[in-house]
Parts: C-alpha cells; structure tokens; sequence
DNA sequence: CTCCATGTTCTCTG
DNA sequence: ACAGAGAACATGGA
C-alpha cells in the first residue's frame, strides 16, 4: 500500500537506474492501465525518449521523458523492477520499457489498480489525475489555512485526512498513526476540530511522514519497494496493524474499528472523542 | 466456498 | 446542486 513515503523510496531508488536512459522500445502487456492516450499513440510518443528525472506529487510518480510526463500511480500493489531485456515476461508484470543500457524497466501490479497517464507540459496539473490533489504536509507549499478550510465538513476526520484533495500523501497507514500523534479519534467530525488541534494535526503528519521517508517507508503484508528492498518504519508504528497489543503512551489495549470504509487503530483511551487538547 | 483488504473514481441517495 | 456513503475495480489469502 504505498503512500507517500513508500512512493518516494521508490522515486530515491529507481531514478538512478534509469537516469539519461533511452526508452527503445514500449511493451504493454495489460493495454487497460494506460488511461490517456490510446495505447498505440503511448508507445510512439514515448519511443525514443529519455528519463531525464523523476518528481512526485502526493503518491503520484511523475517520470521526465523529454518533454512529456508520465504520472504512474501504484495504487495498492504497483512496483517497478529492473531486469535484463531479453529476460521473461512474468506473472504480474503489464509493462516493459527496454532501455539503451540492456536493462528493462518493468512495471508489476498483482491487483492491476495501477495507472498511467503521459501528458504534456501545458495540461500536466490542470488536468486529470492531477488537476485537484493538495500539497503534501511536507511540502514548503503547504497552506495551513487552505488546509484548516478543507476541514469544514462533517466527514470523520479520518475521511478528511485521507482525501487526496484535502491533503496529500496519507494513506490508511499513516492516516492511523498521524491521528494517533495528534490524540484526535477518527470518527471525530472534522469541523469540531479547534485551530490547535488542526495545527497539531498538520504538525503530526508532517513529522511521521518525513520520519517514515528516512526510514525507507513501511514493509507490511507483500508491499515491497522498487528492487524489492524493504522499508523499516513498521518498527515505528504506533497503532497500525497492532489490534489487541498495549498501547505505547498509556499501555491499555489498542482496538480496531471501521470508520470512513476503512480499518482503523486507534487507542480508545489516548484518542477520545471531544477531547479538547 | 465466502469474506476481507486496499486507493481512487464512479454512482447512488438524501 | 451538493455532500457523503457505498459500490466497483482485481485477486490472493484467511
């Protein structure tokens, strides 16, 4: 389930090998993942060019080839993986670029959720999927009050932080452990929210996203990075994945619940409802 | 066999 | 028209 922590670990890792490569040929094994253009305009625009960098908004990668984009999103299970040209078509994989060096860059997604998108530079953020994600927390753009705004509903806040349009980059995961850092429970309405604990709020995702960055990201169920190496902020996690273990701060038990559609941890006793600090 | 998990978008409801 | 809830997508594992 890569978020923006695992996403990013994905950038640092693959972009060196890829970098100033020339893409030789495009294969597409699983012709729906590749929503805009069609497939055979994909392949010619793409025949040719270069990785020249490799950025990221939110849990989206945004590949430099010349002058066109092309944003991936690895959903729930995407990777990407480097091998030998002329080696094997396996179980799983739905794209291949072969590249000037030998290598293939070859993109793997079990669920088949995954996306791309090439555009160019005139529409890449005024359309979709770009067009209305937020800044990240950890970004020098992030907007305290654009954010605070965005929380002016009546949606668990859960809901909220997990929008990409609110804020950007948190998934289940870390939407978990950030309400946990704050001591906001997940069902609480987002408007009830005062200015301070929004700030906490903010402060929080910012410092666990970035702490799980240095980390490598989390390794959890069969997610593994581009190269299949292993984040290590699974160590760090407070209440994700820990249902009936001893809560870190306060040491009562962690409990499990359903809120906004999704499973949430969370510690009934440090993250109660109406609570005001 | 059934149910669950997961991120995003689409569709339905009030 | 709007916000929010729920379904759909795909597939392996419990």
């Amino acid at each position: 389930m890569p978020e923006l922590p695992e996403v990013e670990t994905v950038r640092r890792s693959l972009f060196p090998l890829i970098k100033n490569r020339t893409i030789e040929n495009v294969i597409v094994y699983f012709p729906r993942m590749i929503k805009e253009p069609d497939v055979e305009t994909f392949k010619r625009r793409v025949r040719g060019q270069t990785f020249k960098a490799i950025e990221r908004l939110g849990k989206h990668l945004l590949f430099k080839v010349g002058d066109l984009t092309m944003i991936v999103h690895l959903r729930m299970e995407g990777k990407f993986m480097i091998k030998a040209i002329d080696a094997p078509k396996d179980k799983h994989e739905h794209l291949r670029f072969n590249l000037s060096d030998g290598q293939a860059l070859c993109y793997y997604d079990v669920r088949k959720f995954g996306t791309l998108h090439l555009k160019e530079a005139n529409t890449l953020y005024t359309t979709k999927p770009l067009r209305h994600v937020a800044h990240e927390p950890i970004s020098e753009a992030f907007d305290f009050n654009a954010f605070a705004e965005k929380l002016k509903s009546d949606r668990p806040v859960k809901a909220a932080i997990l929008d990409q349009k609110v804020i950007s980059g948190i998934g289940n995961i870390y939407a978990d452990e950030i309400l946990f850092c704050a001591s906001i429970h997940p069902d609480t309405p987002a408007r009830e929210l005062s200015r301070a604990r929004i700030k906490k709020l903010a402060e929080c995702a910012k410092t666990i996203l970035n702490k799980a960055v240095e980390s490598g990201g989390t390794t959890i169920r069969t997610y593994k990075n581009a190269l299949g190496v292993d984040g290590m902020f699974q160590l760090h996690l407070n209440v994700h994945m820990r249902e009936g273990e001893a809560c870190k701060k306060c040491g009562r038990t962690l409990k499990k619940k359903k809120t906004a559609g999704r499973g949430t941890y969370f510690c009934p006793t440090c993250q109660k409802k109406g609570r005001k600090t």
